[in-house]
DNA sequence: CTTTTTTTTGCATTTTTTTGCAAAGAATTT
DNA sequence: AAATTCTTTGCAAAAAAATGCAAAAAAAAG
């Protein structure tokens, strides 16, 4: 039995019952418990599952947000929040808006991570009590029920005293051509005092995104230091990025 | 049985019952008492339940609103949240701070109530994502994980430029001689300048609270202008706040 | 078709985590 | 205040994970 037949398997298993035992397994594939345990690192090193002790479960098994549908895209959404998670390291300070690709990242940040972030968004917020070790700063203002983040001139007036490491910020559209682009007008102000208040600015890409246009500007590729993207680094479509010395991850 | 898939068991069957019983959770699962509340023990780091003796309970908003087998407790609280709907009306902005009680005033707020919500709680802000017309402002700062509210410093900042006509007060202790009284220091001094931001100063008693004394003193029983309670008028108990002008409703 | 290189696999050893137990200490009830 | 029930703590056995190593299998190179 080869080993991506055995892989292929666990995960079927796995979306069957929502965790899998590797003593079990290992017997009922007749294959020793290492190699099991060994397809489970690789599959947790995918984002596929969670290695737990004595076995694996699915990536969302006792989070509130299992209800989220995971779409084709989630797999791209998976592999660029694993990228992301390099960004980050022990006593940073980063700023972090709203958006699900925010979301999806801070989820995933390692349970030892000792930083400090700080967000408008209150889902994210939210997401940091998983994690005992990251100090959360939320900036206080008008709450806006759709997105679930403050905004208005108190979020501004607090941004003037803050200066930070990182700044990683969610948008709706880029492109080579035109920047960084948005669809709320607010928010896109918001976001321009963001990135003047950090040292760096860093965006992580879904391939759907690039070369999109929405309707308000944020800010122009050169104010952005890293991009995150799931292309190639041969990829024709990064070059504009390359040539504005833009860091590719 | 791996630890995970016990835990997620407890937590689906607090979802039904809304209370566990340790002894009984380990005959059940067959494991030792031990097991089962380190498992507690662990979920409750994570916020996701809150232990008791003998057991543990549903942490939080997210569950026990669609129970229907109250405790003598919670139908009081029932109570008490409707009598404090008289204090709102159109056009006024008021301030409310955490706590469970002030969580389910605001869940019974009616859903064409016009009104300016400033808090420093989160799940209040959620909350009040089902009251369309009624506008959320939340103070921003240190974000608290265990209580889910902003603190410090930045809070009490801008709440110097803020006046508003009603603060609603949360707390832990209220009595007589002493006042009113808190577990936790940092919300002390918070509640005392929220105090000076509002007109009037309301609280809403359940009877278990009253001449309960915690560790912080928040202020004098005179700083208070309406307490909402569920004794009878003629309680004697009621004298001492009548005496200092206290409107009781 | 061999030989070399790489990958995969199973096993033994060490280290870590989990688990159940018992005794001591708190809290709750009677 | 005594009795009961539950918690906490330390400990040791058991279970599982990580690590290093060598044999087997597969892939690549010659």
């Amino acid at each position: 039995m080869i080993k991506e037949e055995r892989q292929r398997l666990i995960i079927e298993k796995l979306n069957r019952d929502q965790k899998i035992n590797l003593l079990e397994l290992s017997q009922l594939l007749n294959v020793s418990y290492d190699s099991i345990r060994r397809d489970v690192i690789e599959l947790e090193d995918k984002g596929l599952l969670k290695k737990v002790h004595g076995g694996a479960v699915a990536n969302s098994y006792l989070s509130f947000k299992n209800t989220h549908n995971y779409s084709a895209d989630q797999q791209e959404v998976v592999m660029l929040t694993r990228k992301a998670q390099k960004l980050f390291y022990n006593h940073q300070t980063i700023l972090m808006d709203g958006g699900t690709t925010n979301f999806h990242i801070a989820e995933q940040f390692p349970k030892n991570l000792e930083m400090t972030v700080i967000t408008n968004s209150l889902p994210l917020a939210a997401v940091l009590n998983e994690h005992p070790k990251i100090e959360t700063i939320l900036l206080g203002g008008t709450y806006h029920k759709r997105y679930q983040i403050t905004i208005g001139n108190q979020v501004m007036k607090q941004l003037e005293h803050i200066r930070v490491d990182l700044y990683l910020m969610g948008f709706n559209g880029l492109d080579p051509e035109v920047g960084v682009t948005l669809r709320h007008y607010e928010e896109s102000v918001l976001k321009q005092k963001m990135a003047q208040a950090a040292k760096k600015v860093a965006i992580c890409a879904i391939t759907e995104k690039l070369h999109t246009v929405e309707t308000y500007k944020v800010c122009d590729l050169q104010d952005i230091d890293i991009l995150i993207t799931s292309l190639k680094p041969s990829d024709v479509t990064l070059n504009a990025f390359r040539q504005q010395g833009i860091e590719l991850i």
